[in-house]
DNA sequence: GTCTATAGATCGATAGAC
DNA sequence: GTCTATCGATCTATAGAC
């Protein structure tokens, strides 16, 4: 009740910090940038930044977590929704792209900077993700072989990621009609991958 | 004529230190690799390695061109084959990623330690492979809008890149049936765009 | 083409006054 | 929670002897 009055205006520093660092991450690089770059964006000395981060590295990995946290949140959020799963599972991935893609090109480039116990718990929030689309899928085509399950939701993931670009270039296409076209396709291999299985089953 | 004394039996120092590079930069990262990791690994002292390289920017950018001009030479080879285009171009992929898969994954994470030319000119490149694609699937669906087209051959690639993992994750299968997989799951992606297609022309 | 030695710069992180 | 000041380590790259 009392800490009402923690409704301060401007973003508090911690909010402002990760905002910055995540931009400079995101298009310099974790490694090409500094502590002093980062201080220097926030008009702040570079020892101040140790009251509100434990390392640098503790930085990165707060922005991953943060970001899969958020992308896992959004997405089954989507899927509480009525309607077709596949095609909310996508929407919930292409509006995060549009609106917050820095913060998956981070998960995309940087884990080799995360500790080996930090890069463990990312990989396990990824394959948490791939998991909520492998369970749609199986959902939609059920007699698939669990290798084929496997491999079409990794290609899925695959268009899905295939927005950013190889490896950054692609000039930045308009939104519109995007995550239509990739229902389309990611449509179309679940029902080349059925008829597949159905030809085998027979 | 008299060239042919150079046919050394153990690699040159050149092809060592390039080597040994690609394998620190992909496990560890360009940044997190120090020249001193690299020379330690030749058996050489720092200052040595520049009698072999300009600089270890230098480096990482010719490794990195040296992948794209290897993989389109694979794959162009491969397209003049006979047979079905698409899945001449799928199966040129799985070989070389299955091969060379850390060659990739360098031109995947470390595009931003490239100065803006040699990112420029290794964007070209990719550039050049995505066309190679959306050469064959505009010979497949005749009839496809330029933008569901670009699109399309970004799936395709998207789907490819996907062996991978997100982000580095996925246990190692076996690369069998692989190629079989993903040739189903894009024709599938790919039918279901003319379809479209074909549903609105009508 | 390898070595030793080091320049010159930068970095992450800490200490302590205010 | 910000500042100043700095430690100690590390890095890329160069110079010159062999």
């Amino acid at each position: 009740m009392n800490h009402m009055r923690s409704l301060d205006l401007r973003p508090a520093t911690q909010e402002r910090l990760r905002q910055a660092a995540l931009e400079l991450f995101s298009s310099q690089g974790y490694q090409a940038t500094s502590l002093r770059d980062l201080a220097t964006h926030l008009e702040l000395q570079p020892g101040s930044l140790y009251n509100h981060i434990e390392s640098k590295q503790s930085l990165l990995f707060e922005l991953m977590e943060d970001t899969l946290h958020d992308l896992l949140a959004v997405t089954r959020s989507e899927l509480r929704k009525p309607g077709n799963r596949l095609h909310r599972f996508v929407c919930a991935y292409v509006e995060f792209q549009a609106g917050q893609g820095h913060r998956l090109t981070l998960l995309e480039r940087e884990s080799p900077n995360l500790s080996q116990e930090q890069r463990a718990h990312i990989d396990a929030l990824c394959e948490d993700y791939v998991q909520c689309l492998t369970a749609i899928l199986a959902e939609d085509a059920p007699g698939l072989a669990s290798i084929t399950l496997n491999r079409l939701s990794h290609a899925c993931i695959g268009m899905l990621r295939s927005q950013s670009g190889w490896p950054r270039a692609m000039t930045a296409l308009p939104v519109e009609g995007l995550a239509e076209h990739l229902g389309l396709f990611i449509g179309g291999a679940l029902a080349a991958a059925r008829r597949a299985t159905g030809r085998v089953a027979l």
